[in-house]
DNA sequence: TCCACAAAGGATAATAATTATCCTTAAATA
DNA sequence: TATTTAAGGATAATTATTATCCTTTGTGGA
């Protein structure tokens, strides 16, 4: 998602395009996955006078328009990333990298639904394990 | 699990076995998912002038020796339950209300690795939606 | 059963995380 | 370009969590 699709995705969602905000949406673009902390210094970079209530306002009306979303790692803080088509998520428990990976949940929602008569509307599922790279170390 | 199940369970993981614990411990067989504060709650109805601090404590020592288990459901405080057999939650988005359900992600946790190269150790798996009851309302 | 000791509890201070406030600045619309 | 209104920055206030310190209580051994 470039710089002008932000600025529309955030105009469509009546909010107005700051610098801050297309930073914020950038950093995510760019590592995927990163905590508010993270963030914060992020945007620091560009913007060295930035306040840390800024990136906390805006992650929390970014999350509520739906652009972007939460996702809470067992034993972390909470990271977020622009909202996209639904997937998974692995999480290295030795370097703590985040991934994402797509696959299809339709058949365990329907089971689970099945079973419990739940009507699923999402799922959230982390994977915890060791990535490739740790693998090979030790 | 019992009063006694408990005791020899904390005392298997060198904690010593006190009333405030077992009240922990037998809240969360009763109610399933609690969070800090309405663990704080049970714990008082039993014990007046417990601390919060004495429950935090214990939350943090049971879950680090894999007695209790943190939850971490979206939009919601963490919850805490009895460490059991794996299974995935279903969150109530009306209501929300926590379940268990013992459905096998073997499969999926073996195609997920296959895709990804990771070594999965562990899932985390919330689904959310609207519980029989729920449904039937409105 | 009783003692000694270490661990746990209670009270509360300290710290961290998050949210609210208030005034200034800047984006959007006409 | 002017007006309006939302957003930013600084910081206070609130909430959540952890640390500290002293007292109390479980526990294992005598």
């Amino acid at each position: 998602m470039n710089k002008e699709a932000i600025a529309t995705n955030l105009r469509c969602h009546h909010l107005k395009v700051t610098p801050q905000r297309l930073k914020i949406v950038e950093s995510l673009n760019m590592f995927g996955h990163l905590n508010i902390e993270m963030l914060y210094q992020e945007v620091k970079e560009a913007y060295p006078n930035v306040s840390l209530a800024t990136v906390y306002k805006n992650i929390a009306i970014m999350t509520d328009s739906g652009l972007l979303e939460e996702v809470k790692i067992p034993e972390k803080k909470s990271v977020f990333e622009v909202r996209k088509e639904p997937h998974l998520h692995l999480h290295c428990t030795r370097c703590g990298k985040i991934e994402d990976v797509e696959i299809d949940l339709q058949a365990l929602a329907e089971q689970t639904q099945d079973v419990s008569g739940f009507q699923i509307r999402h799922a959230d599922v982390v994977f915890g394990g060791i990535c490739p790279e740790c693998q090979h170390e030790r």
